[in-house]
RNA sequence: GCCCCGUUAGUCUAGUGGUUAGGACGCUGGCCUCUCACGCCGGAGUCAGGGGUUCAAUUCCCCUACGGGGUACCA
């Protein structure tokens, strides 16, 4: 029996990344006649949220990766939460550290930063020191007693190598040496990932686990623990990493990651599911165009290149439009009215039109921004500030992406996405910057909108929604970046 | 710095010792057509470099270069 899991972790929007790896785990669950599940891997207490849980959830239904266990459905070995699972790990660590597994550590941050600007120094390895790796037990009981805080950390071999057997790759080596005693309970009592990871696969039933390339050079850690712990290893496999056009790991400074733009801009989920089924991956015979059954017919690793792929937007886009030719004229009404001119979608402009329209069929050309679409810019729009009685000045292109990628970024964090809390946003980084509120909502008016006036901004990008604003600020600067103005 | 992974055109890839290195996106020329788009036909453009192994290397081995990841009480 084959059970893989997807297990994102809840802190921030559902990313295209988590669809590619739960892609692949869904194929290889099911092209055996297993299962897939969905775990909530929440044991950041400080950056993990609901909101962002029950995103993840949504996309994920949006990609149609159907999950045979999860949060919301239950199932057998539940809860499918990590934080609801906190003295299961507790359990277990108690259990490490009476067999020696793991030990009590007591260094505070600042000794550990200490330790770690000397190994830098020196040029070595950087990994913690062993300090606490040999307190007398005496000691470590009544610092115990005494209440004095302290992390649980993994007591690895010292000498030797550890065999990561990778299914794609084969067996990888690493010197003990090199490996750190990872903390594996916190100081708060909740676990790190990789205790976390590890208890829950095995009491879960995961046979085997096919996550992003990032994780290769911790799984010695985690082939350690399992052997502590006297369970066998499920297998590994490590998918390359999606890649942003420089070749950097994928990411929303330079990429839309959010599963959620994509489909705000109307690219259909069968469309993007064969997209990414087409990054790393190859149909025999040159096939482009497939679902997920002709995958999941003949699915074969070995077709899998290890290679980081870019996540190419001009092929998603060509690849989206076949799909949209294919379903015809009737169809294609249908979903647009379904998925984009939704009454919700309309009630969430209706406000700002309400003032702005005599006639009803005035509501037309303002659908064409707020809405969505591709915008047409130009300097005169992004970079001409106006002043009174028709003074003006450019501003710099550099100082213009400067600020349109700056509001990007913060605009990130935003939580809840709404008018007040954008503008608070919005002011704070303008106090903490020093940059003049005018200078700034100008272009960023521009950029989400491409026409001189609109209505007041920040409740034009509540509207908008964060992912069509983040994007459009971001093509905006690119756009400026690409066309330079000639004085 | 240290450890690990990777490397076929700008991008996604096929290819497992002998091929004019195939397909797709993008770019580009043309056809279709009232325009645009779609579609169709064509074009430019690639095996990172150096050593081996071999009769023969894109393919196997080593080194270098380059790219990436990790190096957290984040996942």
């Amino acid at each position: 029996m084959v059970r893989t899991r997807i297990a994102p972790s809840p802190t921030g929007d559902p990313h295209v990344g988590t669809a590619y790896v739960a892609l692949f785990n869904w194929m290889w669950a099911k092209k055996h006649g297993g299962q897939f599940l969905l775990r909530i891997e929440d044991t950041d207490q400080v950056r993990s949220t609901a909101e962002s849980e029950a995103a993840i959830m949504r996309s994920l239904r949006w990609i149609g990766l159907p999950w045979d266990e999860g949060p919301d459905i239950g199932g057998p070995v539940g809860p499918y939460r990590q934080s609801e699972r906190t003295e299961i790990y507790q359990r277990h660590a108690a259990q490490l550290l009476e067999t020696g597994g793991a030990y009590r550590c007591f260094c505070t941050a600042e000794r550990l930063e200490g330790v770690r600007a000397a190994q830098l120094a020196a040029k070595t390895h950087m990994k913690y020191d062993g300090h606490c790796r040999r307190l007398p037990a005496a000691e470590v009981a009544s610092r115990v007693a005494s209440g004095e805080p302290h992390v649980v950390r993994m007591a690895f071999p010292e000498t030797g190598i550890t065999i990561v057997p990778d299914q794609l790759r084969g067996g990888i080596e690493f010197q003990n040496e090199q490996i750190d005693d990872q903390v594996l309970q916190k100081s708060d009592g909740y676990p790190t990932y990789h205790l976390a990871n590890v208890v829950d696969d095995h009491l879960m039933g995961i046979t085997d686990v096919i996550r992003a390339e990032e994780w290769i050079s911790s799984t010695p850690k985690h082939v350690r623990l399992y052997e502590a712990f006297g369970w066998t290893c499920p297998k590994f496999f490590h998918l390359p990493l999606l890649r942003n056009a420089d070749r950097s790991k994928i990411s929303k400074r330079k990429n839309p990651v959010s599963l959620d733009y994509y489909e705000r801009i109307g690219i259909l989920p069968e469309a993007m599911r064969n997209f990414l089924g087409l990054l790393g991956y190859s149909m025999p015979n040159d096939q482009e165009i497939f679902d997920l059954d002709e995958m999941l017919q003949g699915f074969d690793f070995g077709r899998l290149n290890l290679g980081g792929p870019v996540f190419d937007r001009a092929k998603l886009d060509w690849l989206n439009g076949q799909y949209i030719r294919k379903m015809g004229p009737a169809a294609l009404a249908e979903r647009v009215a379904a998925t984009f001119l939704t009454p919700e979608r309309l009630a969430a402009i209706a406000p700002l039109a309400l003032e702005r329209v005599d006639r009803l069929d005035q509501f037309v050309p303002l659908l064409t921004y707020l809405l969505g679409g591709k915008l047409e810019y130009t300097h005169e729009l992004l970079l001409k500030l106006t002043g009174r009685k028709g003074a003006f000045e450019w501003l710099p292109g550099d100082e213009a992406t400067e600020l349109l990628r700056r509001t990007a970024e913060t605009l990130d964090t935003v939580r809840p996405w709404s008018a007040p809390t954008i503008e608070a946003t919005v002011t704070a980084l303008c106090e903490q910057t020093g940059w003049k509120k005018g200078r700034v909502l100008s272009p960023v008016r521009a950029a989400v909108s491409a026409r001189p006036a609109t209505p007041p901004l920040f409740e034009l990008l509540e509207a908008l929604g964060g992912a069509v604003t983040r994007a459009r600020l971001r093509d905006a600067a690119d756009w400026i970046d690409a066309n330079p103005r000639i004085e």
